[in-house]
DNA sequence: GCAGCTTATGCAATCGATTGCTGAAACGCA
DNA sequence: TGCGTTTCAGCAATCGATTGCATAAGCTGC
């Protein structure tokens, strides 16, 4: 690799000339500077990220952690997509970690990117995560929080307002005259669960149908999860006319579950789900979602960490 | 953050040794290492990723690059899980880019990751990037090609043989009974693209049933121009009975198309996808697709690079 | 013609680790 | 006891950039 020294041999300056032209070209005379240009050009030459860093650990660095419980999930893949488009125009450089909803996991890449002196981290938090993510802050490493709100709260989070959407969707299959709502949940100690089985909850107190516990289910918000407990709904004592399920990977083992029962939708079970999903308007029939803007959460995730370096 | 000396100091020994302890613990004293090792634990420390990098510019310094069209494209989210997974396994940090298809971008994208001295990269070639390319070759990062085989060739490969894969395709609707198959290719610059169309001449012509042109359409590879495509082929003079869709977004957008001109799948017209879809078994009826193991070629892609560090 | 100022450049320290070399202490063996 | 060898730890150089400080040259004004 050319270094800056090869650059400044090459154009017979010193190092340091080089280097303000790369950063503070008003400092440089212009036909030096001219000249130093033309030799990098020449040379393909590019400074070393590694190096910058690690001299100008106080200022940015240029680079972002995004801890996410799964890439191959849409919605995450949204979020990433939403982050890496805002870093890269800012010159940032994206770091993907997969932590599989596994405290242990995230609490390990936490520690990576710490030692990968990244100069932010964004993340849906990990219940449980919450040691590392003091460690962070110690070490003086913003961080924004992105769909779920964390159990202590140490940076800026990016939500949306869940028990609104489930509250909406319950509103719409009240509407359309069920009274046997069945809720498919995501893990409970997420507060997107909560705050959605809240919303479920608020539409049918604000209906006049009693709630039914026999009705709920959780699973851990995961495609089999959501198929074992729609199954388990539907082929119960008293089955639910239509369903609300509380993340896209349940809603996709929903549907798995109701074809497999030789269901129709709507006409056996309605159903709504959460999360938009590419492939909701090719389903036959369109599939009713509560749409998230989880590539625009990403966005404004990123220039929220933006402004905090 | 605490460094390499704030641990020394406080462990009563020379950066050296805590260094030592760190990367060959025979070579120091039983005794020191575990007070050592028992400081490093109480202070939390880390050795800065940073750090080691630039001094260990000549061996391995954890960090691999992923360059993919678009992380919301489930095939490449699917490249991106396999390959961070063993990345992780084996201490390896993977940063993301997002290339769009665009060789610009891709070039500004190697040219970044060389900056940032990875110890290698992975990535499905866009048509035009070689020199960028090159220019990594150069700086001695070895580049492992996914997917897509690139034009020259400067690094290992892992591609499927997706002549195969349209040749089987295309049998099966011809065993069918299908005589007018449709094909929806993606952009003819991308050697998948070229090697499907090939499979599916060769198919037709073991069956002796004569090439069509007009039942040829290509598009970009993205949703829209498989919407836009298959609309076409469709609503042309003699529409196809059957079509096959040479990627998983096109396949999206000609499902779009097919029930928004209210056809129905099989009867009217059959349908078989290329690529999996976590979706494909979720559609009613389900999808037929020709299924890529995408995860396992990130796998395979990322041990292959570790190979070669 | 010289003090005082601006402009442009170089020197050398620094970021936080790793590592070759050196030397002290401990040990083995005759 | 004395010499050679092994074990262990520290010194200082190094990776590739940035940056405070020093300095030399050029310019202004009296």
């Amino acid at each position: 690799m050319t270094k800056l020294e090869d650059v400044a041999r090459a154009a017979g300056v010193s190092a340091s000339t080089v280097s303000r032209v790369l950063t503070r070209p008003e400092l440089v005379n212009a036909e030096t500077r001219t000249r130093v240009e033309q030799t990098i050009a020449r040379t393909g030459f590019r400074p070393s990220r590694v190096a910058r860093r690690l001299r100008a650990s106080r200022g940015p660095t240029s680079l972002v952690g995004l801890v996410i419980p799964d890439i191959q999930n849409p919605f995450f893949a949204d979020v990433a997509r939403g982050v890496e488009d805002v870093a890269q125009a800012h010159g940032y450089v994206t770091v993907l970690a997969n932590s599989d909803e596994d405290a242990e996991k995230e609490r390990q890449y936490l520690d990576v990117l710490r030692a990968e002196s990244v100069d932010g981290i964004i993340l849906p938090p990990v219940s449980g995560g919450e040691d590392a993510a003091a460690r962070l802050a110690d070490a003086g490493i913003p961080v924004v929080y992105v769909d779920r709100r964390p159990r202590r709260i140490l940076g800026d989070t990016v939500v949306i307002d869940s028990e609104r959407g489930a509250r909406d969707a319950t509103e719409h299959l009240l509407r359309l005259g069920h009274r046997r709502i069945g809720f498919v949940g995501g893990r409970p100690q997420l507060s997107t669960s909560r705050e959605r089985l809240e919303g479920y909850r608020h539409a049918l107190r604000e209906a006049g149908v009693p709630f039914d516990a026999a009705l709920v289910g959780h699973g851990d918000s995961r495609q089999p999860s959501g198929e074992r407990r729609t199954r388990e709904l539907l082929t119960g004592e008293h089955p639910p006319t239509a369903l609300l399920v509380s993340n896209n990977m349940m809603t996709l083992g929903a549907l798995v579950a109701i074809h497999g029962l030789g269901r129709r939708i709507p006409d056996d079970v309605a159903l709504v789900g959460y999360d938009d999903m590419p492939w909701a308007l090719a389903a036959d029939p369109p599939l009713t979602v509560v749409r998230q803007p989880a590539q625009e959460m990403g966005r404004r995730a990123m220039e929220l960490l933006l402004r905090r370096v």
